[in-house]
DNA sequence: CCACAAGATGGTATCGCTAACAGCTCACTC
DNA sequence: GAGTGAGCTGTTAGCGATACCATCTTGTGG
């Protein structure tokens, strides 16, 4: 490989090798270079050892350009995302990293600085204009939906995390079946009923813990206390946890994420209120730390990785024209640890 | 805009426009477009409004894989990353999209399934075949130097996080200076020694705390402890943090970053020893929730944004040409909580 | 009122690749 | 031994944009 020193004359400098030098060296036709790469099968083994032999000599790398121009097919996958340091977030994408890396798909990334209609709508936009041959929407949000009703006409779209009313197909963690499940291990400890710490209102995720987390006491008649609405944040869970603890009532607790549950934590410990003996706590998501918290927490575990290989599937059966309308929930899993004891 | 259904013939779909079709709707021929696209101060205003109506009216868009073809600039930069899922990489990967982003590049990441020379060279090449106009490489690890020696030529690479030894420019947080912040802060609170918990061997960031760490200490000429050795996660802080609990010597930890910081913690309380009265811990990186830990955690915070935006205009600059062996290091800052007291 | 420059627009070639078809070679059949 | 077809390779024609240069306006000074 040839380093190009700041001296050097531009003439000097190789330019890179086109499919038209290998097919010279190797005394074939483009067309035929072209074939080793794409279909090799249909070349002759001597022959396809000399142009491989030629494109090693060359170090040789198609132009995906030229390819796409001509095959109006990239490669890439575009994900259109929001803030990628939350942990949800973060791990979805990494999840679609590796299932598009498996599949030698390159992902081109679309983030956007607000969770809107507009934005939303931009981020597809600019991807298109990549020629990406597909796009997953990571965009958990009540404004995804809007964002996805007018797309553009031969782009296959999916959505991780949406709500039901998408117009495209969704991989999506049940977050119902989470939060009714960790309501139900409460219930089943004796707790007359479970307070809630929401997540922010207009984000899925959120409404959905909302309303397992309703359905559940519902369900056995209990008293459903108003939610309190944080941000995700530990600092929001601790300014509720504060709340919480002030009110002897507060026997059990499902917090929507499992920050705000290390803030609630600490905040009942600091008003005395020791955990689990007076207070049980839930969290939501299982960060790799959640077993380290003080004490270890309760959680329901989501496999975000598989609901990026899900979305990613999605995505390739829409590529092949598969038009089923199909939502893959992945079942969360409840994690009990040492934050959940008895009923006082 | 035109929903395609299932039952739709091809002939039906509207092939998406080019830009013939937008110079034979505007009256005039391609290359005025493309003018109007490119340099609009070079066509007369009542000509580029009749075609941008045009453009607007055909929704079009135009061809990126063309472009490129022609110009071999494309507009997307590349990133090679590793586990996006931990906490730094992650905050370095969205510094880097919303400085992109705020210049109108697009990002294109190639995530590695293992940290090694051969991966990482196979991920700036696969960038390198989507004609990327450059390649970020977020690899702190002793293995990205070998991986970034023989670069292809004309390819402009800069690394984040790298080590002295780089063959390429590099932004990163000054590391050796954080962990001697954080060392002398300790020393300061009448601390005899500090003991380090350190990040993986083989990870830059990590050997940088250590030898950090170890300079503080050798400036007011303390003992210099064994480091012991984690894997950043929560788990090994434990397990550490159990050897730590049972030295009545340690009373002061330096932990390479704040989920091992919680893992010993906690280990620490569960052996009968408070924090800060008995022992002191401080933490590497200002995680959200640091705040939140019990008790609150001194730490060192890393700028990580401001690490995204150097290493982009460090990219930028290569890519303009400018040769300089730029080294950009951002300044880490102590940030002092409720984790670190005097000396019991 | 003409020469001339500056500004606006158009024509053509080209970037690197592949689709579609054409042509050649050779083995095998009847 | 010519016909047949399978298998391999080559030729040509774009894909959709921009670079470069030519051409046609328009404005300006003498």
């Amino acid at each position: 490989m040839t380093k190009v020193r700041p001296g050097q004359s531009p003439a000097e400098r190789p330019k890179a090798a086109v499919m038209e030098d290998v097919a010279e060296l190797a005394g074939v036709s483009a067309m035929t270079v072209s074939r080793v790469l794409n279909a090799p099968e249909k070349v002759r083994p001597e022959t396809r050892a000399r142009v491989l032999a030629a494109v090693r000599e060359l170090d040789y790398r198609p132009n995906s350009a030229a390819r796409v121009l001509v095959t109006g097919r990239s490669g890439v996958l575009g994900v259109v995302c929001f803030d990628t340091t939350l942990y949800g977030p973060a791990s979805t994408l990494f999840g679609i990293e590796q299932a598009a890396r498996n599949s030698d798909y390159l992902i081109s990334i679309a983030s956007l600085p607000t969770l809107n209609r507009d934005w939303i709508s931009r981020g597809i936009d600019r991807l298109r204009s990549q020629s990406v041959d597909g796009v997953i929407v990571v965009a958990p949000h009540e404004s995804a939906a809007e964002g996805l009703r007018d797309l553009p006409a031969g782009l296959p779209v999916v959505a991780v995390g949406g709500g039901e009313d998408l117009a495209v197909p969704v991989a999506a963690v049940d977050q119902h079946a989470g939060a009714a499940r960790a309501t139900r291990h409460l219930l089943s400890l004796g707790h007359s009923t479970v307070w809630h710490v929401s997540g922010p209102p207009n984000w899925i995720d959120a409404s959905g813990r909302v309303a397992g987390w309703r359905s559940a006491l519902e369900a056995e008649g209990r008293q459903v206390p108003e939610p309190l609405v944080g941000d995700w944040t530990a600092h929001s869970g601790y300014e509720i946890g504060k709340r919480l603890a002030r009110d002897p009532e507060v026997t059990a607790v499902f917090v929507a994420n499992d920050h705000m549950a290390m803030g609630v934590l600490r905040a009942l410990r600091e008003a005395g209120r020791r955990v689990p003996e007076d207070v049980s706590v839930v969290g939501f998501d299982d960060v790799p730390e959640a077993a380290y918290f003080w004490p270890p927490l309760t959680t329901v575990r989501q496999n975000f990785g598989e609901v990026g290989r899900q979305a990613f599937r999605l995505l390739l059966d829409r590529m092949a024209g598969v038009e089923d309308e199909a939502r893959r929930m992945v079942e969360p899993e409840l994690v009990v640890r040492e934050s959940t004891g008895v009923r006082p």
